[in-house]
DNA sequence: AGATGTGAATGGGTTCACAGCA
DNA sequence: TGCTGTGAACCCATTCACATCT
């Protein structure tokens, strides 16, 4: 089944507001609540969880211990191994930042062409040579990349890292990237977010 | 008018790749062209640019020239006076990123609550504390913001700019702000972005 | 009383398909 | 021939509204 992005991406924001719920020490939430956590409105949020194999009462809500099994079970809880490719200031900061907080995944790697960038660690990630990414992929099995190269480069990787194996990039290059369709790119460029934010500003 | 916020972003891409071309000495452009460019489909793009007061000729398809200047005119191209909260690794890498790329915004300060982070440059752009942000805010007409502090002081640091006439915030801190709603928020969490290509490069 | 689950209605964005034109 | 401009059709996501449940 084709799922819909909006919805996945929905949905793991809820399980992350869920899991930090757990920790705090509550058992029980209701869609309200819930919206209040993640802007997506108590309807949404319903609709969202029907497909779930757990159900709310009116009484007491969902119970956040089932319903965290029941996302994970629904979009997979296997510890993900990701790669980032590109460790100027974005790409450790990514690093840094994902490799701190996230439950969900790592990044077991990291890439570079320079040489004063390899064999160094950032964040609890080594860092190796681009040259060497189809070994390491297949290694460690890696599926998913974060590509923080610069523009000229990206297509260029971006058609290196697929051909080892890989089927998803998080692409923060301002460029569109031609790959083959079932390869699945988000783009993430920092500076259309930014324009757009200041159109708003304005408007 | 209310304007759709998937459209302004697109616009804002074509804005940038026509920039590119004007410069790469391109003169013309067909909607096919510019969707390879953009991964916008030509019908999504000849129906966004309806609305601008150029049009397209069968013959030569857009003139690249006249189609800025219309873009220009139709979301506005004030160059935008942007500033940046929170000067860590993330904070930094898209002060550099963004002031080296973008054409049409500036970081043109920075702030942070560390005495060893702030009256620094980064980027061409100066570092002040934070509780100097109202003051500097006014000066230089700051209406939009980039948030990149933790999460446990995010809403407070939000609050604090919206107070001092803050209308857009581009919040990369992984919590939903409570704001009044007449204040623009785009949420770019990171982790969430990986974990959603996880989720797309599995499925 | 106040919440969930959900069919039905709504609304908006995207794509189709074709007339008009160089 | 092959593109633009655009009404109409389509499709998908969100919201409404209410029966149901505790």
């Amino acid at each position: 089944m084709r799922r819909s992005e909006r919805k996945i991406e929905r949905i793991i924001n809820y399980r992350r507001v869920l899991i930090k719920l757990e920790r705090a020490g509550e058992t029980n939430i209701f869609s309200h609540q819930l919206s209040a956590l993640t802007n997506a409105t108590p309807a949404q949020i319903r609709r969202d969880l029907m497909e779930m194999d757990t159900s709310g009462s009116p009484a007491h809500g969902y119970v956040v211990k089932d319903l965290i099994k029941s996302i994970n079970n629904y979009i997979g809880a296997d510890k993900e191994q990701v790669a980032i490719i590109g460790l100027g200031n974005l790409g450790k900061a990514i690093t840094n930042y994902v490799n701190g907080s996230s439950e969900n995944l790592k990044i077991v790697a990291g890439f570079d062409i320079k040489s004063e960038k390899v064999n160094r660690v950032v964040a609890g990630c080594h860092s190796y040579h681009l040259q060497d990414f189809e070994k390491i992929a297949k290694e460690r099995g890696i599926k998913t990349v974060i590509l923080t190269v610069p523009v000229r480069v990206a297509q260029d990787v971006a058609e290196q890292v697929t051909k080892a194996g890989v089927r998803g990039i998080l692409n923060y290059a301002p460029v569109n990237l031609h790959l083959s369709d079932d390869i699945y790119v988000e783009n993430r460029d920092m500076i259309s977010a930014v324009e757009k934010v200041a159109y708003f500003s304005d408007h």
